[in-house]
DNA sequence: TTGAAAGCGCTAACAA
DNA sequence: TTGTTAGCGCTTTCAA
């Protein structure tokens, strides 16, 4: 037999007290009682080991101190790194988060907005690539990572261009001659195709000459175009890749052709990705800041939800990080 | 001027439906209304764009349709993908998962645990190697896993032993002569401890010798530890690390010392761990079926819910991959 | 099969 | 400073 405890409300607390309900409520509440009063409703409170019931409390105010985070899957070092930020700072205010994997899937996402609308959240952080813009209410606080929607929406996102421009100082600086930039282009825009304005813009400032393999996602025979691009083009001995994955994909096929980083030819990526946090760099990266734009984002939220209106547009800088692929 | 959007109840629906809101309730909840009634209260529902708030209904019957998830980070492959294929199971059935990190830190568990007591979710799956047995109450529906806690706490694992047993039979069957095991151990009891005794029960059966270094955690200079232990062990031809990130760090010092895996010798990790979905095996290691292991601790959590007993233990099988550390 | 109404535990307005 | 009370939106019993 399961013995069923029947929770601790309110009125069981002000019974013990020896005061009304509204009191208590205020006690919990933080505002002003008489001291004496405080004693005995924390005596009560600890003696009865009493604790608020969020969903009354919810259905009261409207607010549910929970937030959720919408990204096409969390087994995936970036996002499961900003992921980890956005609780980490999320929890430091009380805030909970729920997760939503989606899949890079328009339907799954609509459904879950629209499951959340239900579910109270006081706001949405948003990590999508798919076509959603209708589907954000202007009700429900929302903050995008790496896209702009319409105006209304804030985003918050690193400087992609800034990113590009150093990969190519770096590359420059370390000795490279033949450059190439190695990417996909997804078909809605976000804010990661300036990576490869930055990297041209610098090579073109400074006269060099470069090549490019920009692939249509999604990409089919990821490696095999690769292996193509490299045999046209078997000078190259700086390579700028989209994203550290992309990176490693092209390492795979260079390793397959004989050739080693950094001893034959230095790659970059972007992200600065660590599969945990005490792991190594898998390579050499234009690193984002996680942490602050977790940070960031979950700020911009937070001020959203308190009805204020936050800067639309946050971009945050970048560094270098050394992983080992670069000389 | 921002509109504030009044959400509809069904009090709305009901009036524009012309029936109770007992009616509305029972339309919305799947129980017998006659034909004509069950259309009307569909095209109300329809026309307002009505969604139940769920906060009030949580408050009524003590449901919430929200588990928690606690772990130490979901910024670490093993966890982020456990945590994906909860997510995905649970989004199946209509429950919303809450992510708590507590960075290995008992206190932050326990306050994890008694927040998430007040916001009544539903159940809990916790991946949490420190003691805190005393806080997961019964009423609670708690589902473990990797870790026994007291006789009421079900939990799912991966059938460590046989994992340690199939590592020494692999590295054998590949021609391995000199055998070591690498790894740490944590203070509280925990199911990967059998890891090692696997190995060692098939190694010493097969009258093979070997060594083995055992950290107790935390570990400090792993990789110092470790290549003081391989010049004292300089034969060691084949090596089974308690996980993947020990294997990595093994492979490290090796390669410092000027040995290759799988030429110079091999080497078997533990998880079977990949960064995202997408990308290869770290190493050569025993698997552990993630997506089997998220299903089940689902299922057990879910039948919990309902009031049932499922088995309090689950063990699930294991299996060797291949990640390019053995021939 | 249905409507009316009580009440879940809380907050906040009002009155004392 | 405090107690009392209405009511948030829903489910569920009871009576019709």
């Amino acid at each position: 037999m399961k013995e069923i405890k029947k929770s601790v409300t309110m009125k069981d607390v002000a019974r013990l007290a020896g005061v009304g309900v509204g009191t208590v409520s205020r006690v919990v509440n933080g505002f002003k009682v008489k001291e004496s009063t405080f004693q005995k409703v924390q005596t009560a409170i600890a003696e009865l080991d009493y604790k608020p019931d969020e969903y009354a409390r919810g259905l009261k105010t409207n607010r549910s101190n929970n937030i959720a985070i919408i990204l096409p899957t969390i087994w995936h070092p970036f996002f499961s790194e900003f992921a980890y930020y956005v609780e980490k700072n999320l929890s430091q205010k009380n805030y909970k988060l729920f997760i939503c994997n989606v899949e890079s899937d328009a339907s799954t996402e609509i459904e879950y907005i629209e499951m959340l609308k239900n579910n109270k959240v006081d706001g949405i952080i948003g990590i999508t690539y798919s076509d959603i813009d209708n589907y954000i209410s202007s009700n429900l606080p929302f903050v995008s990572i790496d896209r702009h929607f319409s105006e209304n929406v804030s985003y918050v996102t690193s400087d992609n261009y800034a990113g590009g421009q150093l990969a190519a100082e770096v590359l420059i600086e370390k000795g490279c001659q033949h450059f190439a930039f190695i990417g996909g282009k997804n078909i809605y825009k976000n804010e990661t195709n300036f990576r490869k304005e930055g990297f041209y813009d610098v090579l073109e400032k400074e006269g060099k000459n470069f090549s490019k393999l920009v692939l249509p996602e999604p990409i089919e025979d990821l490696e095999g175009k690769i292996e193509m691009f490299i045999l046209e083009h078997p000078k190259i001995d700086g390579i700028f890749a989209v994203n550290d994955f992309m990176a490693i994909s092209v390492m795979k096929v260079m390793q397959k052709l004989g050739k080693f980083a950094p001893k034959d030819y230095q790659i970059i990526g972007f992200d600065g990705l660590k599969s945990a946090i005490d792991q190594d760099y898998y390579v050499s990266s234009i690193k984002q800041s996680t942490d602050l734009l977790a940070k960031s984002a979950v700020d911009s939220l937070l001020s959203l939800i308190d009805g204020h209106q936050p800067d639309s547009r946050i971009v945050l800088p970048v560094s270098f990080v050394d992983g080992g692929t670069t000389r």
